[in-house]
DNA sequence: TTGAAAGCGCTAACAC
DNA sequence: GTGTTAGCGCTTTCAA
């Protein structure tokens, strides 16, 4: 390899004879140089392999022309398809991606903030850890746009992006109960995150709009174990633990709602190797639409999340607080937007007398 | 919000009455500062919320202190955890991760090798779509090292880090035979990338090896509609339909390996929705033990594939060939790297007269 | 239409 | 120890 020097305008401009600045004009399509001057420019810069340097560019522009996206983890797949539909809509508007990830820790989300700052990218997507944001603040105060992403952090001057989580669960719980069900569990995240939260207060609105009551050992937190699987998505192994205690509970008339569908997972499987039959001793519901949802025995009923939306949407809104294209930015107080998910109904809440072959 | 400007050395040092120069090395820790001054300095800074700007700090050191990475799918659970991996990896060295993602479109994948030139990143990690290199090759030509991630792409300098599929293959292949199994079907990607012409090899060879003659149609490739399902991981609905159509054909004796858990799982489905069993009229193996591989029932026996030591190996690689830690940049003919992966035995193929009670 | 000069924020080389 | 000068590669005044 000739691991040589990257050509500059500089290099050009001595090629041609030319001054650095009329190089920059012609090659960034300005008025004030003749056709010829440009054709020839061009013809150098391609010869010379030219590349404009984009850290000098934002240097003196004063704009990074790249956003930071923080996640907590990849391997949720609500954030995988997140951070997907977040890169190409980013791309399409010329920004690049500086991704860093967290994994749920606040001591990393304090040094990813700072990093952010560091490199002064134009704006923040970030999925928050949700305790203390001191460090969110100070971005703020810098001047950096921010966007939250599925969890709220109240306090803070940034506008959210997410899902419906209060709808979801309600209309899920709806589901279990126009079935049959009066026994209904909600299995949870162990995290002190707005998701979770929404989710259980759904649960109990609906619960106590239709006069069912529920014990308060029937909303479960399932053990959060991602530091230690580092960078595992949730695994169904906890949830399977408290199926098989479930699983001694339930019976006909029961049903369990579960927070994402690798918590359905574990506790699917708690009851079938219990023997008991889903939906016909429990109807089970999850949230997410993981692949495999569709491909249980049953097939599980589960919550579609428009994650692709999501991530659209926050991109967009991030561009209007930075001004992007040359508009002026947004200000104003932060808003929330919280996109609706759609209930997916199949074999295992039994619901539509399903025989469980509808594969979608 | 006060959008001020952010602090720069000069603020500090017009605020102290020193020279930016001696600000900058009293804050970067060089020697040749007195103590007090730099004790001075560091309240200064601090009270003036001062953090350093990386993108100047990088054209003047001519090192970005970051590194770019491409993916095609962070959908797919492999490099979910992969990404996850490199994030930690770069940043524990102080690299940040510029994101790309390519959905395995080859314009996608030029596109972004060029931003990633224009970033002038240190180095690349990438997961290449592997129809045409040219542009990885100018990246190459310009000085930028490069690691390419699980797929090979041969003719490029460059170095590889992936699993070793081919052994893999042999193995599962193996423990099917071992299991009784004479009629093998190979269900993979229709992709004409190395982990599946790899995987093929594999399983080719241990069955020459063993005597047992397949057709080639044995080896059924599934169409892959990632680009319409944008940044959907691999759906099992492909090779549900291609399931569908083995149920007529397989019986006691057959076995299908897949080349990814979904695959399997349609697979799984549909052989349990023609009433046949699985493993008692039909053993299945998958690869990738995603999550949901253990709860399936039966549970699935899989390939458990090495995310994290991929991803933590690639990025040593990188740092060697950037020669980072002020160490010389490695120089030398490309190296492939190819670990392990392990088998994952479960009751699905009934190898071990498993009940399927064994969840991990 | 083109060029010269200044500067983005930082670090390195060399004076003092 | 500290300051001065120069320069990373680029864009933007302002003259010519």
């Amino acid at each position: 390899m000739t691991p040589r020097r990257r050509a500059t305008l500089r290099d050009i401009a001595a090629a041609l004879d030319l001054s650095v600045n009329t190089v920059s004009r012609a090659l960034a399509g300005k008025d004030a140089v003749s056709e010829e001057t440009r054709e020839r420019v061009r013809r150098e810069a391609e010869r010379l392999g030219y590349v404009p340097n984009t850290m000098a560019r934002s240097l003196v522009l004063r704009n990074a022309m790249a956003i930071g996206l923080v996640i907590t983890n990849p391997s949720n797949p609500f954030y995988a398809r997140l951070i997907s539909a977040i890169e190409e809509r980013g791309r399409v508007h010329g920004y690049s991606l500086m991704l860093m990830v967290t994994e749920d820790s606040v001591d990393n989300e304090r040094r990813v903030a700072e990093e952010l700052m560091r490199w002064g990218v134009d704006g923040v997507l970030a999925v928050p850890v949700q305790h203390g944001a001191d460090h969110w603040d100070r971005l703020r105060r810098s001047g950096t746009p921010v966007v939250l992403l599925n969890r709220d952090l109240p306090g803070l001057d940034a506008d959210l992006v997410g899902v419906d989580y209060y709808d979801s669960a309600r209309r899920a719980t709806g589901l279990l109960l126009d079935g049959g069900a009066r026994d209904l569990y909600l299995v949870e995240e162990d995290l002190d995150i707005s998701p979770v939260a929404e989710r259980v207060r759904g649960f109990r609105t609906v619960l106590d709009e239709r006069g069912v009551t529920v014990g308060d050992d029937h909303i479960i937190r399932v053990p959060t174990r991602r530091r230690e699987s580092s960078s595992q998505p949730w695994d169904p192994v906890d949830s399977y633990a408290i199926g098989r205690e479930l699983a001694a509970r339930v019976g006909p008339g029961s049903a369990v709602l579960a927070g994402n569908d690798y918590f359905a997972l574990g506790v699917y499987r708690a009851f079938t190797e219990h023997g008991l039959a889903v939906p016909g001793d429990v109807a089970v519901a999850g949230h997410g639409d993981h692949p495999f949802a569709a491909y249980l025995n049953p097939p599980l009923t589960t919550v579609r999340l428009p994650a692709a939306e999501v991530g659209a949407t926050a991109v967009d809104r991030l561009l209007e607080r930075m001004g992007g294209e040359g508009g002026e930015a947004a200000t104003g107080a932060p808003r929330t937007t919280l996109l609706p998910a759609e209930v997916v109904v199949r074999a295992s809440t039994g619901s539509t007398g399903s025989t469980g072959t509808e594969v979608p």
